[in-house]
DNA sequence: CGACGGGACGC
DNA sequence: CGACGGGACGC
């Protein structure tokens, strides 16, 4: 599944996961390989060496899977001594290839990241968002100058790089995180949008989810921060329109919501984002299990997750705690007809959901799999039209991403055709080759390469 | 035939 | 000071 080794695109994918480590020249990759694998899928280690002497240049690169990966490697390794009497060795994040700059990627760019917002979130919500994925600076909103009301954009400022990565990778899509520019630089050149020109680049990378529970193999990390937290808290995302009303009523059939409020932009139309709280942690686990991924209004699939809620979560004792009765609540969920561990006492009217979109179809579509991560370049695209109207978002998702490396679905509003962006030629290819003019819920598809999005010659917008 | 989105500023 | 290899083939 895995390649070893494959033909170089010129850029780091995803952005930020390789390091660029300056040691003695007496250092050797197993010596590296050894110190590093901790952190994380390393994908390659790599030695300069002088072409004539072979003799190490003291330069080495080390590419993770994740950004994240590569930079708690960055902070727990810079000016770590990796053999006895050896210098202690340097590490950063690798400049892009394709940058040709070789300055030192600091801390500054790699720590703030810039997101997208409801229009009622303040700097506080902000933090108790992000607060979640490390020690967070400031947060700020930006916000009109004159009328002071949010534009519903917002900068968190972490102190570790690996906090910042970790928050990117995964918070809620809906946020769409990515690393802000520093504020001086001029915007930075980058890469085109696609290039079509190569074969495949094989990242393997267990992106961020659409499908509850998918989550099988995490590799060790360097602290267990991130989306892991449980709490009495959960954040409702929805991308279409639905009422306080609506997910109170969903959310209450489960006992104990002593909290629920809907942000709300300024006009009082919904943002898609609501709090809920329950008076106890078996009811939040239970709602995030049962509901995370349920379809409301169908074609809609909620997205639930635990947020903090200012409780002491570092105590082992508490965090032990929580876990226990998570894990109670788990087995209760996840084995409703189980055996000895059922507790009559304890088991809750169960809402009558569905937990996938019902795809009805004749053809033989492959398992779900992993979306690849947002930040993923896409490799290809396909073009899809729809007849006599497009299917829902989700639908899309669940049968696109069937053969891999789906990044995201785009429906062009008021038309009856889409994109699917793939970070890996093949997945494209297959989809198009199972799903070309085929029926799925009623509609037919026509599934196409697409093409190169028309050129804006030399506009620095990136795609993100 | 059926074609391209979203998002930039305070310590 | 300390920055960029190896090998590539299926549709």
């Amino acid at each position: 599944m895995e390649d070893a080794f494959r033909p170089s695109t010129d850029l780091d994918d995803p952005p930020n996961s390789r390091l660029f480590l300056v040691t003695s020249k007496s250092i050797t990759e197993d010596v590296i390989r050894e110190n590093f694998t901790m952190f994380g899928e390393i994908q390659d280690v790599w030695v300069v060496k002088d072409k004539q002497t072979k003799e190490s240049k003291g330069v080495s690169f080390v590419k993770f899977a994740k950004s994240s990966e590569a930079c708690a490697a960055m902070e727990e390794m810079h000016g770590k001594c990796l053999v006895e009497g050896t210098k202690p060795i340097k590490v950063f994040i690798a400049q892009a290839r394709s940058s040709g700059s070789h300055k030192d990627v600091e801390d500054e760019e790699l720590t703030r990241i810039f997101v997208m917002i409801p229009k009622t979130f303040t700097e506080e919500d902000l933090k108790e968002t992000f607060k979640v994925y490390g020690d967070i600076e400031y947060c700020i909103v930006v916000k009109n100058k004159s009328t002071g009301e949010s534009k519903g954009l917002g900068y968190v400022r972490f102190h570790k790089p690996s906090h910042a990565a970790t928050a990117i990778e995964k918070c809620d899509k809906t946020f769409r995180a990515i690393l802000a520019e520093p504020r001086n630089k001029t915007p930075a050149p980058e890469n085109d949008y696609f290039n079509n020109a190569r074969p495949d680049h094989t990242m393997n990378d267990p992106g961020i989810s659409a499908y509850p529970f998918a989550d099988a193999g995490n590799y060790p990390r360097a602290d267990m921060r991130g989306s892991d937290i449980i709490t009495r808290c959960l954040m409702v995302s929805s991308r279409a329109s639905v009422t306080q009303e609506q997910i109170y009523s969903l959310f209450d059939l489960i006992p104990g919501m002593d909290y629920c409020e809907m942000q709300q932009d300024s006009y009082g139309f919904s943002t898609g984002h609501t709090m809920i709280r329950y008076n106890n942690l078996g009811s939040a686990v239970y709602a995030k299990n049962k509901l995370d991924g349920f379809e409301y209004p169908p074609g809609n699939r909620l997205v639930v997750t635990h947020i903090d809620d200012g409780e002491d979560r570092r105590s082992p004792v508490g965090r032990m705690a929580m876990q226990l009765v998570a894990a109670q609540m788990m087995s209760i969920v996840c084995n409703p007809a189980g055996p000895q561990l059922r507790k009559t006492s304890t088991v809750y009217p169960s809402p009558a959901v569905p937990q996938c979109p019902r795809i009805q179809t004749d053809v033989a579509l492959p398992p779900p799999q992993k979306l690849a991560p947002s930040d993923s370049r896409a490799k290809e695209r396909l073009f899809v039209v729809f007849k006599p109207s497009p299917l829902p978002m989700d639908v899309l998702e669940d049968v696109f991403c069937r053969f891999g490396s789906l990044i995201e679905v785009f429906l062009v509003p008021g038309r009856n055709v889409g994109y699917m962006k793939y970070a890996e030629r093949k997945s494209a290819e297959d989809a198009m080759a199972t799903l070309h003019g085929q029926m799925i819920n009623g509609v037919k598809m026509k599934v196409m390469l697409a093409d190169p999005p028309k050129e804006e010659s030399h506009k620095r917008q990136r795609t993100y």
